[in-house]
DNA sequence: CTATGAACCTGACAGC
DNA sequence: TGCTGTCAGGTTCATA
């Protein structure tokens, strides 16, 4: 669900209101949340409890705080930041202790200073949040496989070009690969592939350079016009860190819009199962390769 | 190595 | 009213 866009934006109200804080203490209510965390919740709590949150950094889908923690502190610590995956349905909120629990509160974190405090909300469970170690490049050692995403400014185009250019698999599937290029997610693709006029069905190999390259700025401009309105949001399922919702569905040129015109031709938009979800497109501008 | 499909969950909604 | 089936923005793991 949360792509790139809402990631982004809930990543920079954590870094407003979460850094510089120092955890008092950590309520796991559902051990799914944690269930990458080795060791348990028990040690997820016990380590995070006296830990000062550092910042709120990204890559791709994935946040994570780095933190640090008193000298001396008994807890065996080698782990040095809190990574949090959204899933299809996770939330962060700043909430005041006050608020009434969320139906799907699974892990809470108070602070020392008595203020706000940090919940992580999540109906379907695909999310989590796990401790782990920053290696050199200070990214957590867990999602180190996770490529660079398209916002990152030491992302190296040529080199995703060419990786793109190579792969024997039909064009969306490459887009959606956190290993080749991270950040999209269903919907962006769609409307990456909308606004760059190919068909997600063409095979990934068959782009020429001068077209892959092209189709590098459309994801970046799909997903920089979704970042300046904070995000997608279909319902009250994904809000940003402050509780609110993104709005960025107004803008979609093609997905969810089955039947209905294409903005640039006029055709209706047509839906097609893809990997158990949903492909749109306009069947005039995006034209399916022969025989696909 | 690459490619594909199933599995992991809950809830909303359409249709009967 | 309630049942069944379908669908939902993601990732990982097993299998080909």
């Amino acid at each position: 669900m949360p792509e790139l866009p809402e990631v982004e934006t809930v990543r920079a109200g954590l870094a407003r209101f979460v850094s510089g804080r120092t955890i008092a203490s950590v309520e796991v209510r559902h051990p799914r949340s944690v269930r990458r965390h080795r060791g348990g919740a028990a040690d997820f709590a016990a380590t995070l409890a006296g830990a000062t949150v550092a910042s709120a950094e990204r890559r791709g889908k994935y946040l994570w705080m780095p933190f640090t923690r008193p000298p001396g502190a008994d807890v065996d610590v080698d782990v040095d930041c809190m990574i949090v995956h959204l899933g299809m349905s996770g939330q962060l909120l700043v909430q005041q202790a006050a608020a009434p629990d969320e139906r799907h509160l699974h892990v809470r974190f108070r602070f020392d200073d008595g203020g706000s405090e940090l919940r992580f909300v999540d109906q379907r469970t695909f999310g989590g949040l796990q401790l782990d170690r920053l290696d050199p490049d200070r990214v957590p050692e867990a999602i180190a496989h996770i490529a660079r995403d398209p916002l990152d400014p030491r992302f190296d185009d040529a080199l995703f070009v060419a990786r793109l250019r190579r792969r024997r698999t039909e064009l969306k599937r490459a887009l959606l690969d956190q290993s080749l290029i991270s950040g999209i997610g269903n919907i962006y693709a769609d409307e990456t592939l909308w606004l760059a006029k190919l068909s997600g069905q063409r095979p990934a190999d068959s782009l020429s350079r001068p077209v892959a390259t092209s189709l590098l700025g459309s994801v970046r401009a799909v997903l920089e016009a979704a970042l300046a309105q904070g995000g997608t949001s279909f319902d009250a399922l994904y809000v940003n860190v402050n509780g609110e919702s993104g709005y960025f569905e107004r803008s979609l040129e093609v997905y969810g819009r089955a039947g209905q015109a294409c903005r640039r031709c006029g055709s209706a938009i047509v839906r097609r199962a893809f990997m158990n979800r949903s492909s749109y497109y306009c069947p005039r501008c995006q034209r399916p390769p022969r025989g696909g």
